[in-house]
DNA sequence: ATTTAATATCGTAATATTGCGATGTAAATA
DNA sequence: TATTTACATCGCAATATTACGATATTAAAT
């Protein structure tokens, strides 16, 4: 016990899900909205920014680079990291397209 | 350690975040897209549409009550769920207000 | 009154996540 | 070359999540 079935939804599912998951932490939406307002920042910018320690901070960034949805490029020494901005349109599509949905709700409740 | 430091987090941080965390699991999408195709539905419905034992779907649909997302009115001795309209297009303000955000990249990356 | 049906909750095992110190690596600097 | 700087990764402890069987609760049906 403790692992997600994923064999047993949709994979459209799954993927939407696992976006929603890795966004569902308050240092990884604080990591992309200081990257979108200073447009590219390092490690060290957030390590002092947030606070985290620099291990906990990189190990954020792999998540959202695993996703897609930051970019980071090596530089002299420092690591800069921004917005990949076509998949950061893709997502916006896709929860678009889940939220921007017609609910009707019927009256039951 | 393991505990998420709320504290040095924007409430509005903290309070996107644990929407997306909640939204972040295929059962509770798969859950919600039931719900939203079948207007309303009772937790057996989606004992035997996922396939996962009831005592799995009943935490799961506690955890979406939690956020408000969905509504439970009881109903002989079943339960009827359907989605909370009002706090379905809060949600969706929410979400368009991060995800539908200008993202300028500069050029670094 | 008993049984059945639908659900919620409790307890627990398996696994995942969070955070950090320590350590490794690579580029810049002294 | 030795040191410093910026970062990634490893290993671990603390905690959270997931899933489920067992059990409790409440209303309908017999």
């Amino acid at each position: 016990m403790g692992v997600t079935k994923t064999e047993i939804y949709k994979d459209e599912q799954n993927k939407l899900a696992s976006l929603l998951k890795v966004l569902g932490h308050p240092a990884r939406i604080a990591i992309l909205q200081y990257i979108i307002n200073q447009k590219t920042c390092i490690c060290n910018d957030l390590v002092e920014e947030l606070g985290l320690a620099q291990a906990t901070i990189s190990q954020h960034l792999k998540e959202l680079k695993t996703i897609g949805i930051i970019q980071g490029s090596i530089e002299g020494k420092s690591v800069c990291y921004c917005i990949d901005e076509l998949v950061w349109k893709q997502f916006q599509e896709e929860f678009n397209g889940f939220f921007n949905q017609d609910v009707n709700v019927k009256q039951c409740c």
